[in-house]
DNA sequence: GATTGTTATCATTATTACTGATATCCCTTA
DNA sequence: TAAGGGATATCAGTAATAATGATAACAATC
């Protein structure tokens, strides 16, 4: 009656992933030659072919793709009846091994760590701040639950929700003639020395498409993958950068640096939520993604207002 | 890091149906012991209990009744993916086993056949009229895709949906004073002379119930569990009886048998449809599923204008 | 054409599940 | 109170299934 297993589908799950039954193989501690059988095996009951194989790896049939949704919704719920076990033994525990990119280190990560903490001191939480590949690809692999990163293009194997969109602000030394969260057009401008984090960097994708789109004048370009030094890079010298609102945020008033909305057109970045695709949160997992959602949210809000530029262009 | 298997929901769903270990090894076709020893396992691995075991048999803890669930919905989507097979692979063809209750053999059910094998004609069909005990039985067992009872104790291990709540209607000979068609209030009659299925019926249940409560005068019932032999004992004697409108819908002008609307207050019947709680329809099944159900709520609403008491009390 | 990196296949081994007999427990009944 | 019936648990042996490691076959690349 029943002919598929779940081992068959986690399998199915991680080639369709990976592309690759040599890859998926090590992804879930099996040798190349199981998956093979297995995934032959289910092809042989179902009566149709899953994969196109080829000696450079595998595609996904019509009927793969079809099984493949169905089978990380299968999984994801298999998964919660694990965490269910959790939830029925009592209280909140656990351990939560969160992603976050460092946008959100100050504004908002600090409080939800601090309500958290309190709320649910049984849970142990683990933070690691890196850029959206290094995040996605932990999560994919098992080693994060949950991340926050920008949105960019869609790793397979990740489940993503869209959190909020947040202005992108320009922010100078105060050594300018420009006065404080006045906005600019940055295509009218002398040409820039930018420090930006490196290519690959998925906000820095964004920046860069922007800044040809409209033309803007660069002098020069520095790559700096560390927010810090950016803040303090451009703070001392006439060096500028380009940073999400989340972050300027609890800087707003600090006389070190000027903060300035971009206008014509702004410039933007989302925020996404991702998550493994089959595999459902633990309860502790859900009730810290929850408070970080709002957080976020919350802060997106209350970024736009303060350092977005909608005023300034109905102005 | 996955635990569970699906076998081990599957014997879950059984015992958790069945209150037994041993009923639901039979009907799983395994034996008891590996039943047992597979519960035994799940719930070492869960580290909690999922049935609370006496010699008499077997009562579901709070998480086995959770794990109750979320397996029944697992299971359904298992068997969606094999559904799915059917459906990718082409053209809708398999079979299709349903169930009936005898009310719907002619009114409903001929046209619905008609049209839906002039539609799918690789569809087999196979229909059972039976009484919703049996039919309940037949679904749960899988020895039927689905079938229309009326509403009564639910069964476990059956999903169900409402479908359409009908009149009742009560059926004289033409040898009375009372005119066709016009309303009738039991409790102020002279004594009936009622055939009637027999107990356990989940229709007679509901009938009894409303003749005690509102103390319908009897002079004596007679069982009867055919349909047909109990229209022709009517339009031929002055016993009488109670059919629901989709039934006597096909014959409202047949001068053999006078129709009257219920009254004070009117009689329904609820119509549901049942199908297993773990396994998910095949397309050909989800179509002749969704022919049924529109045949039924149409006519339904068309017994309710024709024979419905509605218009009588208000006038 | 050698090399690298695919997937498929096969015989063997390891693991897992099932079976059937039996033990144990509890409730009912004589 | 003892016997009987019906339930689940356990155990050792067996059967079924899955994983392994080596190898073959193939395609792309250098």
């Amino acid at each position: 009656m029943i002919y598929v297993n779940l081992r068959q589908l986690r399998f199915l799950v991680a080639i369709h992933e990976e592309r690759s039954f040599t890859a998926a193989a090590r992804r879930v501690n099996a040798t190349q030659s199981g998956l093979s059988m297995q995934i032959k095996e289910l092809e042989e009951r179902l009566g149709l072919r899953l994969f196109d194989r080829s000696s450079t790896g595998v595609t996904p049939t019509t009927a793969g793709d079809r099984l493949y949704e169905r089978a990380t919704r299968i999984l994801r719920e298999v998964s919660a009846i694990e965490n269910d076990v959790q939830t029925l033994s009592g209280q909140v525990s656990g351990r939560v091994q969160v992603g976050m990119m460092p946008t959100f280190a100050r504004a908002v990560l600090a409080p939800v760590l601090e309500r958290f903490a309190r709320h649910y001191p049984n849970v142990e939480i683990k933070v690691t701040e890196a850029y959206s590949a290094v995040l996605c690809e932990a999560v994919t692999n098992g080693q994060l639950d949950m991340a926050v990163v920008p949105s960019g293009k869609m790793v397979p194997g990740l489940k993503a929700e869209h959190l909020a969109t947040d202005v992108e602000v320009f922010v100078t030394s105060p050594n300018t003639k420009r006065t404080h969260l006045e906005p600019v057009d940055l295509s009218k401008n002398k040409p820039l020395k930018l420090a930006l984090p490196g290519p690959g960097n998925a906000r820095r994708e964004k920046i860069d498409t922007y800044l040809e789109t409209y033309q803007v004048p660069i002098d020069s370009i520095m790559e700096l993958d560390t927010m810090m030094a950016t803040l303090d890079l451009v703070s001392r010298s006439d060096w500028t950068t380009i940073l999400p609102g989340c972050l300027c945020l609890p800087d707003i008033d600090d006389p070190r640096r000027k903060l300035h909305p971009i206008v014509n057109p702004p410039l933007v970045v989302d925020y996404v939520f991702i998550e493994p695709a089959s595999q459902s949160k633990t309860q502790a997992a859900e009730l810290f993604a929850d408070e970080i959602v709002k957080e976020i949210r919350t802060t997106c809000t209350f970024c736009n207002s303060k350092l977005g530029a909608a005023d300034a262009i109905a102005g």
